[in-house]
RNA sequence: GGGCGUGUGGCCUAGCCAGGAUAUGGCACUUGCCUCCUAAGCAAGUGGUCAAGGGUUCGAAUCCCUUCACGCCCGCCA
């Protein structure tokens, strides 16, 4: 269990007088408790859906309510205004409380308590076959925030990496890596930028000559049927692209636990045993040798109902290996959460109804994206239509170095490569993390690029301005006196950090990763507009040292809703 | 043909699940603020039929229905 933040404490508190006043007036109705627009109150209850029973007016039903309630407790004041109870709640309370919690558990501040519950996360899952781009960077954004956030909020999490070892394209990748030359340079001396070129000439020669073809056939057939020879050479070739695609994403700050290949479930017998079993399920029909379950009466629909699981030489299909992957996952989990792209969902449904049937109680849970198209269409590798994410990292830093360049003449050039590397890459992270991922983003420069108002440099700056000060200050008492913390602005502030655990939960409940980068925007903007007005360093005495510790506050807040999306925080900017 | 998702000022976006008090923030534009803890900032201003229509409700961006636009899917591919 959590424990109760001091808002919860209050909304308790709020809910329990409502409750005895409606009894006393005699109101059977359902309560609601509502956050009203800041400034206003700190909760309200709406009394318009009471006028009808009690044929009263709202706001002579509220004004009622609201003589019937006493403040106390953690409520300083209750008042009736336009068919509202507003209540207001004790700050001096709450404030100590959040300035206390914070300043004693600094990186641990906001974080849940740790939960029994394991979560296996699957995301970014990519083809090996070549340097991975922006529009398949929203997977590995949107997972490792995710992952953060579970963790923060208490979860056991390992994040997983599902590799496609075998198919087609692995084996054309790999028949190219051992038969061919390269015509080619590759764009950078990196071996997914060197293997694409291997399988889109292999490609190439396949179009052109007969005879490789029958040779991929075989050896495509040799990997279906688990030939140690050619397996190994399929893994080992993945394996190579996946090193670089990981060396790319690592730049990110995106690291994975555990690495599943997919060869694996053609090797240990799993995929046979599914097959087995699926080919003596009353769903199951064949067809030419070919068998599939018959999914209508699952809800799936379309032009195709079928679910095959097996080809007519009795080979397994992609779906029929990830459902033993996904049985395999819940032998290892209470959660199974995936990062998919929204072209997934069919397949998806259908696997979920596939576990259904194999008697498995569980299926997992997705987070879905749309795609990052280009204003001129969507990302094609054939096309040659795409932005790759090792260009749009280094343009990212360089920019922020140019911006850092622009700001401080006084720092070494090592400080400013490394403020340019944690800024360009923040920017380029928060600016995915932020939207919510159902909705299409169209990929432009100046977005990605912008280090102004939304955006990671906003927040990131003032981490390292709550850092500035703090470095300044010297010595002062850490144990605040929240009391003297009594302008609008440290109010404001105050209540924006003591809402970052509640944040986290319902990011992490909700598998919602955006709303902590939205959060932490308006995080930042309150701290902004805090130290714009308050002197902490000139302050004197027990203020100054009140200042000093909310200073202190923010900047764990910052730096720990920076952490959770995989973002650095820097002391100076 | 069917299914899923998205549609909020010139552009991007929060809120939608759990309906309420003047619809969130940013970019751009106009205008102020560095003798003051880093101006990657702060303050003020212009700009909105919340895709359209209907319904439910005292009250709808939010719930229901219809329509439109855009995206994605409906392989013995992965």
């Amino acid at each position: 269990m959590r424990e109760l933040g001091t808002f919860e404490q209050f909304r308790e508190q709020v809910a329990r007088e409502v409750g005895e006043a409606l009894k006393d007036i005699g109101a059977v109705a359902e309560m609601v408790l509502e956050k009203p627009p800041s400034g206003l109150a700190d909760l309200a209850l709406p009394c318009f859906h009471l006028a009808k029973k009690l044929r009263k007016a709202p706001d002579s039903i509220a004004k009622d309510l609201a003589g019937r309630m006493r403040p106390g407790g953690m409520i300083e004041r209750i008042e009736a205004r336009g068919g509202y109870v507003n209540f207001f709640l004790r700050f001096s309370e709450m404030a100590q409380t959040v300035l206390d919690d914070a300043l004693s558990k600094k990186e641990g501040y906001g974080a849940g308590a740790s939960k029994k519950t394991r979560i296996l996360l699957e995301h970014t899952s990519v083809n090996p076959t070549g340097p991975i781009h922006v529009g398949r960077a929203r997977n590995p954004i949107i997972g490792d925030t995710l992952a953060r956030i579970l963790r923060h909020a208490g979860y056991a999490v390992t994040t997983e990496f599902y590799v496609n070892d075998v198919g087609r394209q692995v084996v054309v990748m790999s028949w190219g890596v051992k038969h061919l030359k390269l015509d080619a340079e590759p764009e950078r001396d990196k071996d997914d930028y060197r293997y694409v070129l291997y399988y889109q000439q292999a490609n190439r020669m396949l179009e052109e000559k007969p005879d490789v073809v029958n040779e991929i056939d075989d050896m495509l057939y040799k990997l279906e049927h688990g030939d140690p020879g050619v397996v190994g050479l399929a893994k080992e070739t993945c394996e190579t692209v996946l090193r670089a695609i990981m060396e790319s994403l690592e730049r990110i700050n995106i690291s994975i636990d555990r690495f599943t290949f997919e060869s694996r479930f053609v090797q240990d017998g799993s995929v046979d045993r599914v097959i087995q079993k699926l080919k003596q399920s009353e769903h199951c029909r064949e067809e030419e040798g070919a068998y599939h379950l018959e999914l209508e009466s699952f809800g799936i629909s379309g032009r195709e109902t079928k679910w095959v699981f097996t080809r007519s030489d009795g080979t397994s299909l992609y779906t029929t290996r990830d459902l033993a992957y996904h049985m395999d996952k819940f032998a290892r989990t209470d959660i199974a959460i995936n990062v998919l792209g929204e072209d997934q969902k069919l397949g998806m449904q259908e696997l979920a109804a596939a576990l259904e049937i194999m008697g498995v109680g569980k299926k997992p849970e997705v987070v879905y994206y749309a795609f990052v198209s280009l204003p001129e269409g969507r990302m094609s590798t054939r096309k040659g239509r795409v932005v790759n994410l090792d260009d749009l990292v280094e343009e990212a830093v360089e920019l922020a170095y140019e911006e850092v360049k622009k700001r401080r003449t006084d720092l070494s050039e090592e400080r400013m490569r490394d403020i340019a590397r944690i800024v360009g890459i923040g920017a380029l992270r928060f600016n995915i993390a932020r939207i919510q991922p159902e909705k299409q983003i169209v990929f432009k420069w100046e977005d990605a690029l912008n280090f102004e108002g939304s955006s990671a440099p906003f927040v990131q700056y003032a981490h390292a301005r709550a850092c500035s000060i703090l470095a300044k200050a010297g010595e002062w008492n850490r144990s605040a006196d929240a009391k003297l913390l009594t302008s609008d602005s440290e109010k404001a502030l105050l209540k924006m950090i003591a809402a970052f655990g509640s944040v986290i939960q319902e990011c992490a409940e909700g598998r919602k990763p955006h709303i902590l980068a939205v959060y932490s925007q308006d995080l930042a903007a309150e701290f902004n507009q805090f130290y714009r007005y308050m002197p902490v360093l000139k302050a004197e005495g027990a203020t100054r040292d009140a200042r000093l510790g909310l200073v202190e506050a923010s900047m764990w807040t910052l730096r720990n809703a920076l952490t959770c999306l995989g973002l650095e925080a820097p002391q100076e900017m």
